[in-house]
DNA sequence: AGAAAAACTGACGTGTCAGTCAGTTCGTTA
DNA sequence: TAACGAACTGACTGACACGTCAGTTTTTCT
């Protein structure tokens, strides 16, 4: 390899990646082919496309297909918890954060990770491993958007007899209001969930 | 054919079917295997295999595979929708009404047209076919359930101000808690759900 | 009864794709 | 610099399932 060639290591990365690093690529690249294909569609093939690689890398990583489509969607659970997380532990008043972290729930952009959850739900019906996953993401979004109303409640803030079920209720009616932005393709736009939401939300934990 | 061959009819069906009854047959078969093994893993042979008949019957009745399936989920939209409305027709009072209906939307027994649903969204994310068919079908539900409030506040019965901001929200924290219940597998279960529901309805049409 | 149409069969063609493997390239260590 | 192992390739295979089709059975029509 000459000099002028490596110049253009920023450009083309050339080098062979290391396994941890080359995985997460993979991973990257399945998500973004699964949010794209869906999960029925998503060939091996395509993810090798994408990062310019062979199949038999792919491979190389991940023993079956079914372990690459598990663990890219751990991987995706992982960052989103990991995104939710840090949001809530920002420092804020119990009713701004109740707020940022509602709206980082709420489908933005190309909605890839509620296709992302929607393609899982229908895996979750026959796979345990899908379940278990989709359960315990779920789950923890519960948990925290439950401590947020219970910390608003403590300071006085909130009016709210069952913390946990408003936020299986909140958690709930967005998931539905999701469906039909994301799968129904605007039968109710972003403003309108908002506005549905903001109701339930008053009912929920007293008025803005 | 002998009599005595004519005297077994009524136990296995020795006729050629019609076009109209082999169709229906046939989709039936298809939402059997479509809610038990999934729209992916649903193959024609099982189909066939069901109803005891070759595979090219079913060509015979459905082109491609795709039209097949978009069938078979129109069939079992529109089952669904005229027991919605059947039960919606029925004289009772607005609360009664109301409880009916949404009782007919929970998910009971073995959940199959849950699954279908779950499914069919997944499929929406792509499809027109699918996504058209499942958002009217959820929107006829909505203007049921949107029609029941209203009635019931025509009549005094029911405090609400919004009564289709109301449907909406009611419809999609039932559709968000059968995920739950479906897709997770018993993280809430139907009495817990009936709980939840019932805070939501009281807040949303006035307390029973 | 005979002809025509409708319902149906089952074997076969064809394309696709997950997974394998023998061999190659590259980085690292001794 | 030689050897070793990790990363990687790409051609191949075996299985599978959609869709076709030539031919068969049953029903209907005349």
């Amino acid at each position: 390899m000459h000099a002028a060639d490596e110049a253009t290591d920023h450009v083309t990365e050339r080098h062979r990646a290391t396994v941890a690093r080359r995985r997460q690529e993979i991973l990257e690249a399945t998500c973004e082919i699964l949010s794209k294909r869906g999960l029925a569609a998503t060939r091996i093939a395509d993810v090798a496309r994408l990062l310019d690689i062979s199949t038999g890398l792919v491979h190389y990583h991940f023993a079956t297909k079914d372990e690459l489509l598990v663990e890219a969607f751990r991987y995706a659970a992982e960052a989103e918890l990991r995104a939710l997380r840090d949001l809530a532990a920002v420092d804020l008043p119990p009713r701004e954060r109740l707020e940022t972290v509602i709206a980082e729930f709420f489908p933005r952009g190309e909605f890839r990770s509620w296709r992302l959850w929607i393609e899982g739900w229908g895996e979750a019906l026959r796979s345990d491993r899908f379940r278990v996953m989709s359960r315990e993401l779920d789950e923890a979004w519960i948990g925290i958007l439950t401590d947020t109303i219970s910390e608003g409640v403590a300071s006085g803030d909130f009016t709210c007899a069952d913390p946990r079920g408003s936020a299986w209720r909140l958690s709930c009616l967005i998931e539905g209001l999701a469906i039909q932005q994301v799968a129904h393709g605007g039968t109710i736009d972003g403003t309108e969930m908002r506005l549905l939401v903001d109701v339930a939300l008053a009912a929920e934990v007293g008025g803005a």
